[in-house]
DNA sequence: TGCGGTAGTGTTACTGTATAACAGATTATT
DNA sequence: AATAATCTGTTATACAGTAACACTACCGCA
């Protein structure tokens, strides 16, 4: 059976029902690889709407299965490949503390203000509850930019993944 | 065949021999899991002499095959085991992004420096050659614990590692 | 209009990374 | 000895990621 890779930013067979956020966010994804000469195919579609519509890190095994319900074909590389363009997109980020992927451009937000993918970002991570937040600081930034020239390192990419409890783990735990 | 966890800081059956600094290292390593209440067991003394031995990152399964030398048995749960302890006590780091671990304790230097175990470091990788390289740099690990606060978290632990070029592949690169 | 190139997906099989669960063994303590 | 705590052996399995090849759709073009 074949994929047929026709209406890119359309309607696939099995679509489901989205939030708005989540279609405006996908449309300015579809826009801004149009942009960039790529192709925001169904699957590809498919795929980043899971990742947007879950509020926390999603592993691939655990996007497959929920892929599944709409391509029941779906293994392995069907995700891995469609994670894998939605990285170089800068769609995505992965977080390797967990194996799971998060989406880069927050649904219901413009993304223009980092004028593109692949810009410096941090993680911050709770231990207690799993919640996964994206911080962009530029102290950090430039903090690991200068360690890595002052080794005689040329950094072309930083994973810094902060492991903490969040405020609100914080203060349950006080009360 | 069972292990026999009498002569933590002693002769393994099997022990090869070590170069004198790896010797030293591993001695130091025992006092400390003494003074934490905590036993440096053959078995772990193999691996972090292992992992000593090595210049460069070693995976877990990499560990495992030549662990299988000294102890015919060895399966992943040995070695993982092992690499568990010993993260805990601080004498190995892991590489995330390599999925490999290396020794915190330099080998032949004294570790007094840091004072104990889970100091802030960050690791430097070549992406061309995978030279790895740890550093302490305080201004990176201010910057973070600083970006976390900032988002209301307390930083337990931060993951940095930068990717890049290191100086000798800069210059092979433009010569 | 049929050819060939490119891109995307389906499919099978596999390698690599890590852990669960239970059994046996050793040591310290009672 | 009995007990608990800790460590290791052993088997099996789950999770993460990739290789390799087949097939289809689209595009440009002679």
């Amino acid at each position: 059976m074949a994929a047929g890779q026709g209406s890119a930013a359309g309607e696939a067979p099995g679509q489901r029902e989205l939030p708005a956020d989540v279609r405006h966010a996908l449309e300015a994804a579809d826009a801004r690889c149009t942009r960039a000469g790529a192709q925001l195919t169904a699957l590809r579609r498919q795929v980043l709407a899971l990742v947007l519509e879950s509020d926390q890190p999603l592993g691939a095994y655990a996007l497959l299965d929920k892929l599944k319900a709409q391509r029941p074909g779906a293994a392995p590389p069907t995700v891995y490949r469609a994670l894998d363009f939605l990285l170089e997109q800068g769609l995505i980020h992965k977080v390797e503390r967990l194996n799971a992927f998060v989406s880069c451009v927050e649904a219901g937000h413009d993304h223009a203000r980092h004028g593109g993918h692949h810009h410096p970002h941090q993680f911050l991570i709770c231990r207690d509850c799993g919640l996964t937040v994206e911080i962009s600081d530029h102290a950090v930034s430039d903090a690991v930019a200068e360690a890595a020239a002052k080794a005689g390192f040329t950094a072309v990419h930083a994973t810094v993944e902060i492991e903490g409890r969040c405020a609100g783990c914080t203060a349950a735990h006080q009360g």
